[in-house]
DNA sequence: CGGTTTGTTGAGCCCTATCAAGGTAGGTGG
DNA sequence: CCACCTACCTTGATAGGGCTCAACAAACCG
């Protein structure tokens, strides 16, 4: 359906896969299976074994919790080019979250036993997945960080910032890679509360908002703007949950 | 200082370590440094490189964030026979935490060197630490479930069932890990409100409380008292920062 | 036993969720 | 091309959970 060398392009092109050999990469690129997903079609529910883990080529996958009730949490948007899963393939135990499709998306299935494969008889390979999943690790301790820190503003423009890359200054145009109310459920608020706190930073003149599309108009300002907010008056929180 | 013996069998009785050979124990085991902190003592600060990662032999070591204010929120408390700084170790990378001994405290750190040797020559190794990292991440990601889930309340009992090692019924006597305050800012509380929560659960009926001993009367009522909290309200909230 | 840290209790407030309508945009069929 | 439908998004009013501030009690330590 797609051509191979695309594969390729998209696998070497994952920081997982960084320094591994041409020859390897086409290895996996070769085995890999395609997976297609039209939009709001779920990849695997909360519970499921996985036999390899996702990269996305084109589109976008939410990971979200689900309770019991039908509710949902986003708890992360995958876009081209990221890798999703790895986790819980090495855990062997079934994933926490459910993976849906949020568009006409395109994935890449590396199975399992490629992985291992890899790492067995590459310890360089290994290595560097180690290192991979301790960024991811890290990743959400920051999370845990901005959550425990940080106001809807705080959020919001950390996670604007991230979007756009962590430009230090500038004048600068971002599309948000989802709805608002999934953006919302990243950031832990409701679709109200995101949608007011658009219209203040629009208020003030820091942004511009039109449908998904936002101007950060001065990247230093916002900055400051955000450290502005709840300048210290935090004490004693922290993070809930199981020891890392 | 210490016999070896006792090295021996903390390494042995390491998760990460459970399925190596003797010789291969007694070889990290004999590289290991032991490392004495006092109470309040500081390991390494956020933004230290480690060298290795550590393991609790006796005491308790605390890994919170600093921000500049100087206000603390404690992401985890690492107790005896548990591990920390690998992440780190494989990131190498400036650690996003700092860390303080709780108390008198006992560490060996095993030096990177033998880890990265250890990889290299036994991928059975390298996949257990993969599904090593992989179990923290994802007992981050319930953190990070519990967080945006659930009432202080809620928090506050996840925590003491996780703590008595999530029993399914009866009488639970435990004594927590650390100071109140130190509870506090790991579910993200501050001590004024825990402190009313341990009222409230107490004036239910369902803990004693006693200094730092608390006892959970009936563990299924417990349960019941969380689940009750805060039915079914939330819509659409998530998580922020970075993708994993 | 005084000093210091840790924990408790009370009053008040603020942020953000909740509930409840309305508005807007994109797609579909007539 | 318009009318409708269904998401998606916005806006307003209200309320509540947990934080803040402040003072006091208790426990720990030297």
């Amino acid at each position: 359906m797609d051509n191979p060398v695309d594969i390729t392009q998209t696998l070497s092109s994952l920081p997982l896969f960084q320094q591994l050999h041409d020859s390897e990469i086409v290895h996996f690129a070769t085995d890999a299976r395609e997976i297609r997903l039209g939009k709001g079609q779920i990849l695997f529910q909360k519970g499921a074994m996985l036999d390899g883990f996702y990269v996305v080529v084109y589109g976008a996958i939410k990971l979200a919790f689900s309770s019991p009730q039908g509710n949902e949490k986003v708890v992360s948007i995958v876009e081209a080019g990221q890798s999703f899963g790895e986790a819980v393939v090495f855990m062997e135990r079934p994933s926490p979250v459910l993976s849906q499709a949020l568009e006409e998306t395109l994935l890449l299935l590396i199975a399992k036993q490629n992985l291992f494969t890899a790492i067995d008889h590459d310890s360089a390979f290994a290595r560097r997945m180690l290192a991979g999943l301790s960024i991811r690790l890290h990743g959400l301790i920051e999370d845990v960080e901005h959550y425990s820190l940080r106001s809807a503003t705080q959020r919001l423009i950390s996670f604007l910032l991230q979007l756009a890359g962590a430009p230090e200054s500038g004048l600068i145009e971002l599309a948000l890679p989802a709805s608002k109310q999934v953006i919302a459920s990243r950031l832990n608020l409701t679709p109200e509360t995101l949608s007011r706190v658009l219209h203040s930073l629009s208020d003030s003149g820091l942004v511009t908002v039109k449908g998904r599309h936002i101007t950060m108009i001065d990247v230093i300002k916002i900055r400051q703007y955000a450290d502005a907010q709840q300048p210290d008056t935090e004490k004693q929180r922290g993070t809930s949950g199981v020891s890392w």
